[in-house]
DNA sequence: CTCTCCACTGACCGACCAGTCAGTCGGCGT
DNA sequence: ACGCCGACTGACTGGTCGGTCAGTGGAGAG
């Protein structure tokens, strides 16, 4: 077992362990059982138990932003948003055990990593903000205050996530995604009506992996 | 100073410290400084650290469910609703320390503590749920997932609420009201629309404190 | 004045655990 | 064969708190 593998192991290890136990009730201990290896080898691999759970949380929120596209107006913006959340959901619900870390230990902990996860939610929520202000600029989203409406919407994905992280109720994914899309539709979104939304599922899959055709 | 006064003095000390430093972070010897009482006294009023911590969240739980109505589907809809976000607002920003804790420190505690929070939100969504069941029933609310509309909600409320707390933004309380219910009417609510809605406040607040009159 | 009572005190204890480091061991180059 | 390297080990340490309890002081009764 070369060093990568060792790390991948010690990391999975605690990702399990956090999600079971909690950061706290969660001890070094655990962690190197689990990885089946000593406990000085869990410190060859990290300095400390806060940078492992740092790294964790971190490659959930890489993984987020890289799933997260830009809105484009021009094109079909019910494709778009479903697209989004389909993303979202999609690397959220793949990895349950960090999902779980992510909505339930948001604060409590240590003031420095309380800061670290509300400044991802506050640059996701000022994104959405931004989206949504434009939105209504175009007449796409209704009139209302889009900090608030941005609020909402962060607070009901967090939601379902933190449900099925908890494993209380599993649900089929584009049932989430089409009940969430109808819910922001009905509530501020002023989606082009008809003809287009078809198509427009075709147009997302197009930009995310081109199609040459003659 | 009577025994009471000073369970209280040590029940906000608890508090105020709580809601700054976090459950763990929050020592014994944090408490009795604020209380400025030696550590001795906090075991004459509690049994150990976690009692003070319930002992705050029972009261807010026990604030939430008496401010909590019934929704009678024979009344103005719209106004009871409008009257239950108020009263859940009222009590949740009037103690924004224990909201605070309780909207940060969902799980990740101790597996009891966490079932503790957790079966108060998971009755909350019943009780919700199946409000939107019978509405669905009479027509007052959309088609689609009670359940999924359940979660929505109680996700959005908890974001504002965890918002506020941390204090990123303070807002006027009306304003959030008739945000809220905005987003929740042209979500799923489909509320008898026009005349009944000014005189559906004073119905409430009627049945409140009940008037005799001739 | 003295005795009793009890709210209050704070030094202390022991469990617990993150992090350390001197030592082991197997593989590989020579 | 030999010695070096570095991955790995796990007993140990130092510090931190939650919780304890023998002692103090002052108020009121007799």
């Amino acid at each position: 077992m070369d060093k990568t593998e060792r790390r991948l192991e010690l990391l999975r290890a605690a990702r399990d362990v956090f999600a079971t136990k909690g950061y706290h009730d969660a001890k070094i201990d655990d962690i190197v059982a689990a990885a089946k290896v000593a406990k000085g080898t869990f410190y060859l691999y990290f300095p400390d138990k806060r940078s492992v759970f740092e790294e964790l949380v971190d490659g959930l929120f890489a993984k987020l932003g890289a799933a997260i596209l830009q809105v484009d107006p021009a094109e079909d913006v019910e494709a778009q948003v479903k697209h989004n959340i389909r993303a979202i959901v999609a690397v959220l619900l793949d990895d349950p055990a960090v999902t779980q870390m992510l909505m339930s230990f948001a604060a409590g902990l240590d003031p420095a990593f309380a800061k670290k996860i509300g400044s991802f939610y506050e640059g996701v929520k000022r994104l959405l903000e931004e989206s949504l202000t434009e939105g209504q600029r175009l007449g796409i989203v209704a009139e209302g205050d889009p900090d608030l409406y941005a609020t909402f919407t962060i607070g009901a994905l967090k939601e379902i996530f933190l449900e099925s992280a908890l494993a209380r109720r599993v649900r089929p994914r584009e049932e989430i995604v089409t009940a969430l899309f109808g819910f922001l539709e009905r509530g501020y979104l002023r989606v082009l009506p008809g003809e287009a939304r078809a198509l427009g599922e075709e147009r997302v899959a197009k930009r995310r992996r081109p199609v040459r055709r003659s």
